[in-house]
DNA sequence: TCCTGCATCTTGTCGATGTAAAGATGGACG
DNA sequence: CGTCCATCTTTACATCGACAAGATGCAGGA
């Protein structure tokens, strides 16, 4: 009756790497059931084992989804740096690219999109999730302040907000299910659009 | 032991209007515990009924919700009116005005936004919340389209989804605690910026 | 006036959930 | 080889949403 899922490496405990199977688990129900109706017991359920194993791990549900989070915002970051490279050199051109990475991680993960953002249950507080989130806003805020400099000057905070602002909505919007026409567009078109009006926000 | 709260006129039932001192009640739980907190029993304990009562008037919790929600967007709609004429007849002017009216909403009701922005129990196949939540839609395409009719065109929806979607963004993060700068700043000054950044939307 | 029908509300119950406590298991390490 | 302790399971309990059955009292007709 083990879990014999990976029976590669490392195995540091009784069951196996249960934290990341947890998490991992945990990630599946949040967008098979969504935030509302996520089930600490379901997620035991999915990775086989009790249902009070995940508090040893992570004291109790909203740890869980604390820690989802976390890795949230570090697969956020990271998918962003990824689609920011496609920008090339010029840092308008990046930061534009950004931000349709940002919109495209809601529109790919919108009930984790929905934990990181619109929930009060991920503690902030918490160190590893307080980085991991404030490593998010710093990518978009270096790549403003990327724009700024080239144009000789400091970012004033208003850009950064304005941008942030502009990107986070569309994403929310799209990722919310409103914006029906802009969401049925083939993909090349809807980001033709989403560049069009990201490009509004940009420092001037 | 009955439910003195308005010895006014109609009191069409049992107990009083309960079904509309349920919904106030549940608009205090929602403001006092969040959505993901919120309890039926909760509600139900405030209005001072069984724990079943509620079931009669709204089937169940998510019925409560929808009705909630919907009452939500036509407060919405009314407090957005009413701060849009603030804006005078200039078209422009009354759309930044709506927008800085759909963030003061979001700032003053942060859980009932949430309820009607970000989450999947509020049933959008009911028709008088499907009809509240176009109303509110359609007051900014009119007031988008009062714009670009003043400049002699149609709208395109992309302008409607650019104004939107900076709008919403930036009430969403205000409401959510991100943004904290602006949300430190005194009214006037945080609205003068919030007018600044909305204004790159506008249609052009 | 009385009585019957029925919407309204209460009581009681069920399965599911999150959390805590206590016991079982087995690897690490002296 | 034996002990310790992190790990996991079992058990128990309070709370939750939903359902069913019974109580309450207004309305409308005989």
């Amino acid at each position: 009756m083990r879990q014999e899922a990976t029976d590669g490496p490392a195995r540091p405990y009784h069951h196996g790497d249960l934290r990341a199977a947890l998490l991992a688990a945990a990630a599946a129900e949040l967008e098979a059931r969504g935030i509302e109706a996520f089930s600490l017991r379901s997620v035991a359920k999915r990775a086989g084992v009790s249902h009070a194993a995940p508090a040893h791990h992570f004291g109790d549900v909203n740890g869980l989804l604390t820690a989802l989070a976390a890795e949230g915002f570090r697969r956020f970051v990271a998918h962003q740096a990824a689609r920011e490279d496609r920008g090339g050199a010029d840092p308008a051109a990046r930061l534009v690219e950004a931000g349709l990475g940002y919109i495209a991680f809601a529109r790919a993960n919108p009930a984790l999109f929905r934990l990181m953002f619109a929930s009060d249950r991920p503690d902030f507080g918490e160190p590893a999730l307080a980085a991991a989130a404030e490593a998010a806003f710093g990518q978009l805020a270096d790549a403003c302040a990327a724009v700024a400099v080239r144009r000789g000057g400091a970012v004033p905070p208003a850009e950064v907000e304005a941008t942030w602002g502009i990107v986070h909505g569309l994403a929310d919007l799209l990722a919310g299910g409103r914006l029906k026409r802009l969401a049925a567009l083939p993909e090349a078109e809807r980001e033709a659009e989403l560049r069009d009006i990201i490009a509004r926000g940009l420092p001037r």
